[in-house]
DNA sequence: AGAGTGTTCTTAAACGATTAATGGTGAGAG
DNA sequence: CTCTCACCATTAATCGTTTAAGAACACTCT
């Protein structure tokens, strides 16, 4: 069976309501001081006796905007989509959809070369974009500073950069984990930090120092230990930590991935969770809460953050405008059983 | 700070390099009969000196193809991405970003009115569609059964369709799965099914019918449940199971969601899985391997049914053929532990 | 009657590319 | 010396809209 018959054109509109083209064009935009009511009737009908539906194409082309926005989705292992990337997603386009904006997706992934995604970027056919999760020396981030293209970070901060970042405020959220395992009795807190090349887990492990600084807690070099976000080497960091420091009574992971092997190595040790050892995660991804013991764990906002990233780069584009902004939201403590005080000791005492 | 400076255009690389927009377009297309190779250096080097990048407006426009393609999204449970629609979609870039052809994502949801998608799909501005997992009254299925316009459905079939479909071999699949937890010693098997408004639904529990059948166990009606394909109404649809017909020694669910609400209920009653009653799901999306037990489950290929549905659309688009085919993937038995033989019985006997 | 004012519609020039048709060279053939 | 042909570049039409500028007409006002 063949398809695609011919397009209908404003022009065949035009003709079968015998105005010109000018006329129906305006009658659809409703610029009501343009045409008499009785006109507007013979073109609505006629619209809706061809089915006619204006071109996009040709109204970019003229307008010089094409009302699409561009989401540029990074490589993350081996995958352009996870539970993260799904939730800012959803986010964004709760926000854009509503209001007309349709998202292109621009994937750094399965591309034929590095910065083959700048045809799809670069050409006129976004009016702006949205960076998820960039790292730190992303091509996409690179290009998006220096072009003169509306732009802002969902997923990232970066201190340096002059576009608009939009992310969970994760400093503070360590921190506040790592507060509450101390009041809760916790002393020997150890970390799962995530890659140091990246801005976020360098803050996080930062964060993790200062409560237990300010907690009066001395930290060892060994109550840490380095991932890369991933569950198998959260599961490597965790043994080394096992074995090296196995006086710890508790652990906050840089992410839930990486608690997830932690999970796995903790119980190869014949240890229990949180009896013998609390654990804390990061990020409240989906599996969290199906995890044994469900996770306790600090939730990101992804949906927030995809959302408000949206709202500044349809802000950024009407306005033409751009500010130098950071969006943090704070991240929620969810409670559930990965948790406890540490053996012996009775909460707040 | 202001952004947005005019775009460089095709005039200027003429201008720049000495010669007319035909031989620069020429150029740039690599119709090498058409130009000399010095010509060639000149316009390159200009192409380079101002950074230019083709319109891809203009060049839809004149083409009469943007070579984008749309990626239908309708609502599901509250939300337009889950997981299964993450993995189909991540086929969907797996094939189409190497091969030239940007996504648009259509959601159904979140939009102003039932039928504003159309503004967004039927408006020239992509080549053809992908429907992710419609449902049987779904309006965008009505409209691309009537548009002329090249689209494939992914992740349902329909039988009565005039459109390609990609879908995993359901049928097939529960069959298989009741067979082996028959071949363990299982005869009791109850089903929990879909909602019977939906095609796959009444497959699988035709399927579940079709397997007992063969196998000469007679069905009680009460052996099956109907939930909403949900976690909470398979917990209910579980809990009338365990309370109507206790005598269950097994339960195929017809996904995981419903499975998951299923270990919930069995466990409230005190049971466990799969010592005193064994499960299985279907699907086996991310969070299967973290439920307790681990849920066996058979594995649809979703990333392959999206890579698939994306092939068949861009054939479909370059030849200006639509077959009317319909391809099923087989699932992948996914043995983990919410499976044993029944108590007291010995396997394979 | 002529000028001024509104209303309603049309004309025509964009927007930035592609491409068929055309033109202008110089070389080799007759 | 002209004709043909290949080669290379240009001209101009085209895609489907939007929109500024202008035209036609009916009023009102002086």
């Amino acid at each position: 069976m063949s398809i695609r018959r011919k397009r209908c054109t404003i022009k065949e509109v035009a003709a079968r309501s015998g105005v010109s083209v000018a006329t129906v064009s305006n009658v659809l935009q409703n610029k009501s001081h343009l045409y008499s009511p009785e006109t507007a009737q013979r073109v609505w009908q006629a619209v809706r006796e061809l089915g006619y539906r204006p071109s996009s194409v040709a109204r970019s082309l003229i307008r010089q905007r094409t009302d699409t926005i561009g989401v540029i989705l990074e490589e993350r292992q081996e995958v352009v989509l996870d539970s993260y990337v799904m939730w800012v997603l959803e986010g964004i386009l709760e926000y854009t959809v509503p209001r007309n904006y349709p998202v292109k997706i621009i994937s750094m992934m399965y591309q034929q070369s590095p910065d083959s995604f700048l045809a799809h970027v670069d050409d006129g056919s976004v009016d702006g974009v949205i960076l998820v999760a960039p790292r730190t020396h992303s091509v996409a981030l690179q290009w998006a500073q220096h072009a003169d293209i509306p732009a802002v970070v969902a997923g990232s901060t970066f201190p340096d950069s002059v576009l608009p970042c939009v992310d969970v405020d994760d400093a503070t959220a360590i921190y506040r984990a790592v507060q509450w395992l101390i009041d809760m009795g916790h002393r020997r807190i150890g970390h799962l930090a995530g890659p140091q090349t990246q801005w976020s887990a360098r803050r996080r492990l930062q964060a993790y120092h200062q409560a237990m600084q300010n907690a009066g807690i001395a930290v060892e070099p060994s109550w840490v230990g380095e991932g890369r976000y991933t569950l198998p080497s959260g599961k490597e960091a965790m043994e080394r930590l096992l074995e090296v420091t196995p006086m710890l009574t508790a652990v906050v992971s840089g992410n839930d991935w990486m608690a997830m092997g932690a999970i796995e190595a903790i119980y190869q040790r014949g240890l229990r969770i949180p009896e013998d050892i609390s654990l804390m995660g990061f990020d409240d991804i989906d599996s969290a809460q199906w995890m044994t013991p469900p996770l306790t764990t600090m939730r990101q906002p992804m949906r927030q953050i995809g959302a408000k990233a949206a709202e500044l780069l349809i802000q950024q584009i009407e306005t033409g405008k751009r500010a130098r902004e950071v969006i943090l939201f704070p991240a929620e403590l969810v409670v559930r059983q990965s948790v406890a005080p540490p053996r012996g000791a009775r909460c707040e005492q």
